[in-house]
RNA sequence: GGCGACAUAGCCAAGUGGCUAAGGCGUGGGACUGCAACUCCCUGAUCCCCAGUUCGAAUCUGGGUGUCGCCUCCA
């Protein structure tokens, strides 16, 4: 398996620390308000990075933060009068629902910054004592010159920071580089006492703290969006590093944005778009097939007409996958000696999902393998295929739409008829199209549809399946 | 100003030296069909421009043009 990695900013052939075990960080969203667009591509990416390593065999430890103290957070309790731990609680478990919506595996772990205070004050006191780090009037810096591999990551110096810095530069600070590990208290905001007094942490020194806390001191894969490698994932670098004396994690990798209309999609240009209000017009399970329909790494553009094309795929996976589940109950025997081109195809197409996963995870390539699937289930195999065939054939499907997330069962039991009802109903319809009595026919459509059940008529007979 | 990414059909999107440049959506035509839906077949690219390297380039090199991102909270 080969993954790019930010860090040499190559390619390169996946080796874990411990056999058979990934070790993986994700950074999480800041719980301020609903998780939008943006928030769900790292979620989905970063899940089918998870699932394609547990189908390759690899037990992988996946942690995702929530940063449940920030000054977004502060802002919006003292809006609604109530207290942070409020809103991060609400929104915790809002961006818990919205994860589960996009079927995205519980991580082993979400750390919060709250419940991390601890080993957070005990690594910024590593820090001073090693000399990366200092108090200045209750507030504590990162001494950036002290490391002098800060930038590797983002491939950024110093000094032409410095020169192109626009900031307001915090008069404590030795250096317009550093950054804050320990912030005091200000009136009306949470705080936490600590050898510095009371204050809270910076928002850098958490990551490093967590994938300590749950991972150890070197991780394999630390994960993120692209705008988290300057300075957040540079500064934790420079944390981890300093304090632990090892290597912080062997792989970065970083997904590219969701832009809208071309443009980076912020509150400020009025182009935000949270899950929760776009999955009122798309299924969750449109906007993960969508993420996944392009590289993790390049840009994509979030627009109505690109989530119907999206939409419009994906129904074409599930009416290739209803066809073969129908095939299925309808079939019997073993192999058959004509069927061992199809088999042929079969291995091809899965070959084929994993050669792309391994290049980099290749989604959009490996979704392309899915619809070859339904391209040879909608060709190649009919009513009269055997049951061992279409078993093979609904296994490598499921497989490999479990590795994507991608569900192809339409939903189960969404209907106030019992089986036997529909049944009987179609029974009644076919009775009534016997006798070409299509008004009548077409009526016991209708009824069955609003009652939530679709009927087709296909060549091996009616396929009824929920909405 | 510093650093970086990208430019492939109407749209989306793979492909990083070598058969006729994947796949999806859409469009138009046809087949199937009582109708509908599904499905199938057919339908589309001087790979941003110029120069170079090479037997051979979308793919490598140089230059140009354009778009975007990071450098400030941000996935």
């Amino acid at each position: 398996m080969k993954l790019y990695n930010t860090l040499t900013r190559k390619k390169e052939e996946f080796v874990p620390i411990e056999e058979g075990r990934v070790k993986m960080y994700v950074c999480g969203p800041t719980v301020y308000d609903y998780i939008h667009i943006g928030n769900a591509r790292p979620y989905v990416i970063f899940d089918t990075v998870r699932r394609y390593f547990e189908y390759k065999g690899y037990k992988v430890d996946y942690i995702q933060n929530f940063t449940d103290v920030d000054d977004k957070i502060i802002r919006r309790a003292n809006e609604e009068g109530v207290d942070a731990s409020v809103i991060a609680d609400r929104f915790v478990k809002e961006a818990l629902n919205d994860a589960y919506g996009l079927n995205v595996k519980p991580a082993t772990k979400n750390p919060r910054v709250t419940e991390e205070m601890d080993n957070i004050i005990t690594m910024i006191s590593t820090l001073i004592e090693k000399g990366y780090a200092y108090e200045v009037n209750g507030s504590v810096f990162y001494d950036t010159k002290a490391f002098k591999d800060y930038g590797k990551l983002s491939g950024k110096k110093i000094d032409e920071l410095e020169a192109g810095a626009r900031i307001e530069v915090d008069q404590n600070k030795k250096s317009p580089m550093d950054f804050v590990l320990w912030k005091p208290k200000k009136e009306g905001e949470p705080a936490w006492s600590s050898p510095w007094g009371e204050g809270r942490p910076g928002w850098h020194i958490e990551c490093s703290v967590m994938a300590k806390a749950y991972l150890g001191d070197t991780i394999d894969i630390h994960a993120g969006g692209e705008d988290l490698i300057f300075p957040h994932h540079e500064n934790e670098i420079a944390q981890s590093e300093a304090a632990n004396g090892a290597t912080f994690s062997n792989y970065w990798m970083h997904n590219g944005f969701i832009n809208v209309d071309g443009v980076k999609m912020s509150k400020s240009e009025g182009n935000f778009f949270t899950i929760r209000e776009i999955s009122e017009k798309f299924p969750y399970e449109v906007i993960r097939f969508f993420i996944l329909s392009g590289h993790y790494r390049g840009p994509i553009n979030f627009s109505r007409e690109l989530m119907e094309s999206a939409q419009n795929g994906l129904e074409r996976i599930k009416n290739a996958y209803s066809s073969l589940v129908f095939m299925l109950n309808n079939s019997d025997g073993t192999l058959k000696e004509d069927e061992n081109a199809t088999i042929e195809k079969l291995n091809g197409i899965r070959k084929y999902f994993e050669d792309s996963m391994d290049d980099d995870f290749n989604t959009a390539d490996a979704v392309t393998a899915v619809f070859e699937l339904s391209k040879l289930i909608n060709v190649d195999l009919n009513e009269n295929s055997s049951k061992e065939l279409l078993e093979k054939t609904k296994n490598e499907f499921d497989e490999l739409c479990d590795i994507l997330g991608i569900i192809p069962a339409k939903q189960v039991k969404n209907s106030e008829l019992t089986e036997d009802e529909i049944l009987a109903l179609i029974e009644k319809r076919a009775e009534a199209k016997k006798n070409k009595d299509y008004a009548g026919a077409d009526k016991i459509r209708q009824e069955l549809s609003d009652k939530g059940v679709v009927l087709e008529d296909t060549r091996q007979g009616v396929r009824w399946s929920y909405k």
